[in-house]
DNA sequence: CAAATATATTCAAATATTCTAATATATAAA
DNA sequence: TTTATATATTAGAATATTTGAATATATTTG
């Protein structure tokens, strides 16, 4: 698998509530399953689950501690995708000239005959 | 619906190799239907139902130009999304320490008796 | 060792996504 | 005004994702 498509599978996994409320509470520090249970509203099963495809993806790893199961976030990219979901875009591109009523302007390409 | 559930559709519509191209194209500067045909290996209809799910996220918008319908993006957040797709990340996080045979470790929380 | 606790796995149903084929629409050219 | 071009929409089949329920496994405690 090349880069682009192992970036374009994580992006599927954060692309979720759970999975991305369970990334930004290890994005904090070493959590174990419990922990998470407390905070997310879905059966323990399925935390697993979501955790268990994060660790395919080699997004997340874990150790453990007695009977718990202490995980923690590995990949970099992740912290650099929770920094730009929660940061606020007010505004949006400036974009080409174009008539906003009649949507109407020039294609700057050589298409045109 | 919030701002962290319109980033997750957003997250959800950029995880896609033939969509993560299309905007990757339109980064560059405004493209016609035509120009993402040449260079996408999927049907026309294809790309026409790929940008209208872009075009309802509010990702990107169009003006006319005669028969052709130029795109361009709109979304500042995709900007920086392309940018950490693009980036390098050589080194996974530090970590919490544990032994990486065993994996044993200790919780930092007050979970354990 | 038996019971309790923490977590993982499996299976199946429900739901969502993706793609192709067919067709529709709008503009331009002949 | 017929025809060609550019693009969009719809419908349905194929496929993938999500979740709950049930159950399995490992560790600790009594």
């Amino acid at each position: 698998m090349n880069i682009l498509n192992l970036k374009i599978d994580i992006l599927k996994l954060v692309a979720h509530p759970v999975r991305i409320a369970i990334l930004n509470e290890l994005s904090k520090g070493v959590k174990c399953v419990s922990d998470l249970e407390e905070f997310l509203e879905v059966r323990q099963s399925n935390i697993s689950q979501h955790l268990s495809a994060l660790r395919h993806t080699e997004i997340i790893d874990y150790f453990i501690d007695g009977r718990l199961r202490c995980y923690f976030l590995k990949s970099p990219f992740i912290l650099d995708l929770l920094e730009i979901v929660k940061k606020d875009y007010p505004e949006e591109l400036p974009g080409p000239e174009c008539c906003p009523v009649t949507k109407k302007g020039t294609y700057p390409g050589d298409r045109r005959k």
